[in-house]
DNA sequence: GCAAGCAGTGCAATTTTTGCATCGCTTTAC
DNA sequence: GTAAAGCGATGCAAAAATTGCACTGCTTGC
């Protein structure tokens, strides 16, 4: 699209923090990117960038007009996908943020499904908590976020939210599978793996634990799914296709998952949104469907929209 | 703003209907802005235009791109002066569509209130009925409309509405000057002047005539407010400056205003909106707050928001 | 059937954009 | 305290693009 390129520069530009720097990811030199951004300056009548020692960065109406420019490259796509769409082509492509809860089992087989049907759309998944999942919508770099954490910013759109109780998932023959629900007390002691502090799951587990002066044996914490056999670990219930009727058929046998006591550690809010204000490319706004679809007819899940 | 030229040539060809008139609209040659046309096709991969014997017509895929250009050209604009503003300048351009109702009085006068406070703003007044008002805000050729009708389109929101009784307007000593409310069947073979059949007005006397078989004497049509002195004619309210306590002050004295019983000719609504969807540049913004303050306080109106 | 009006095209002139060399500046390293 | 490295800005020539002119092929209306 060359009667964007000098919006795209300007957009890497702010990204990179140096002409330089984006001059090098364009493959253009250093000097014509610093008078394409000088014309834009000169046209737009102010400056958008500080000039730094080390670089440049954006000042409020550089914030203003980037944000502009990543909006109009949004709805380019929007719009280019919605003209595919008229030759009956169905391309198209989907960005998602989404925490790692979510993309264990819910996306990818939603992603499957959907692309049995469209396979000429593209995904593009990214793991990110809750923060960057929001910075990435409003940067325009993600379509739909999945969070399991509360939404801070105003700028976003919740289209679903989920409640989902944490479940502590133990061996079948540990000493508190027999249980219905977990107390925070019983794990006084035990060995437990737990997610990242960063997580939704570890902060509400913390703050529970914290509450309630539980101390546990941590053996391990870590970003992924990593499983030791004797310990414990935690999990929502999408995190291993478990709807209200249990965990899915091809979880482990050997493992049971128990919630734990609602008194201890509150259910948490997976919420599925979208930036407020943006109209979804067709692709999007169809996965975004597809992913409430799925929740609720596979997953068994109540979801509210 | 060069790097949207190409878009801009887009859109006056696609509203000019013609290469060759757009060209010598924009003074440049036919054959440079149709090789910007064949580019631009070439870079979204499909024609935008119709090559008919006679000139050009917008395609389907050309429809969704114009209006992404459109809308691109007034989110520029929002931000140009939301960028403005940030230098106090408080700088910016309000094109506003309404029908003569609201032209007599209400937006002259909050114009000249605004304009006191913000003198580098200018504004763009048309005169048109609803189905062209609509159409203005969804080409982005008006920010805001004000139209005495119902609302067609789906793509319109309503930011407030008020309802209007029509209003008899008569030399004060008019026979029928006596009576709290004008009934319908008082004018039959009176002399009278009735706005045009496109007004919204005109569209809900009709109606009533029409029911009551009532037949008039009508001495003039017109689009423009012009007083015979022994005939009738019709306003809604706001435009002769009637609040609830009457007309204004500056009215001529030797007319008198007396609504329409409402069982003849239900009350109208005037609509206050701007394109669904869309963030108003802040002067836009700002202003159509003034008008429902304008309605609300100096014309004693009640505003449904 | 001919004139007028339309979009599209080859080619040369013109304008714009780019790259190179270099400046002035600040920070970092020694 | 000076040298080196990194940054953005600028003059100038080369490269690339856009433009205008002349002309084509096409359809329509008189």
């Amino acid at each position: 699209m060359r009667f964007m390129t000098s919006l795209k520069f300007i957009d890497v530009v702010a990204r990179e923090g140096s002409i330089r720097k984006a001059a090098d990811k364009l493959a253009i030199t250093s000097t014509a990117l610093n008078r394409r951004i000088l014309q834009i300056e000169d046209e737009i009548g102010q400056p958008l960038f500080e000039r730094l020692p080390g670089g440049v960065r954006l000042n409020t109406a550089g914030e203003i007009f980037v944000q502009h420019i990543r909006l109009q490259f949004a709805d380019l796509a929007r719009v280019q996908s919605q003209i595919a769409d008229l030759s009956g082509i169905r391309r198209g492509h989907v960005r998602i943020a989404s925490g790692a809860d979510a993309l264990r089992r819910l996306l990818p087989e939603t992603i499957a499904t959907y692309r049995a049907s469209h396979p000429a759309v593209s995904f593009d998944l990214v793991r990110c908590y809750g923060d960057e999942s929001e910075s990435r919508l409003f940067s325009l770099d993600a379509d739909i976020a999945l969070i399991f954490a509360p939404i801070r910013a105003a700028h976003v759109h919740v289209a679903a939210t989920l409640r989902q109780q944490i479940l502590c998932v133990m061996p079948a023959d540990h000493r508190l599978a027999g249980r219905e629900q977990i107390r925070l007390r019983d794990l006084a002691g035990e060995k437990v793996v737990l997610p990242t502090a960063q997580s939704g799951v570890r902060q509400l587990l913390d703050t529970g634990l914290l509450r309630r002066n539980v101390e546990t044996d941590v053996i391990l914490e870590s970003d992924s799914f990593v499983h030791f056999e004797p310990s414990l670990f935690f999990q929502i219930p999408i995190a291993i296709g478990a709807g209200a009727d249990g965990p899915a058929d091809d979880f482990d046998p050997r493992l049971v998952a128990r919630p734990i006591h609602p008194d201890d550690v509150p259910a948490g809010t997976l919420h599925i949104c979208y930036l407020k204000g943006r109209v979804l490319p067709v692709a999007a706004a169809k996965f975004l469907d597809d992913i409430i679809t799925t929740l609720r007819d596979s997953y068994h899940q109540d979801v509210d929209q």
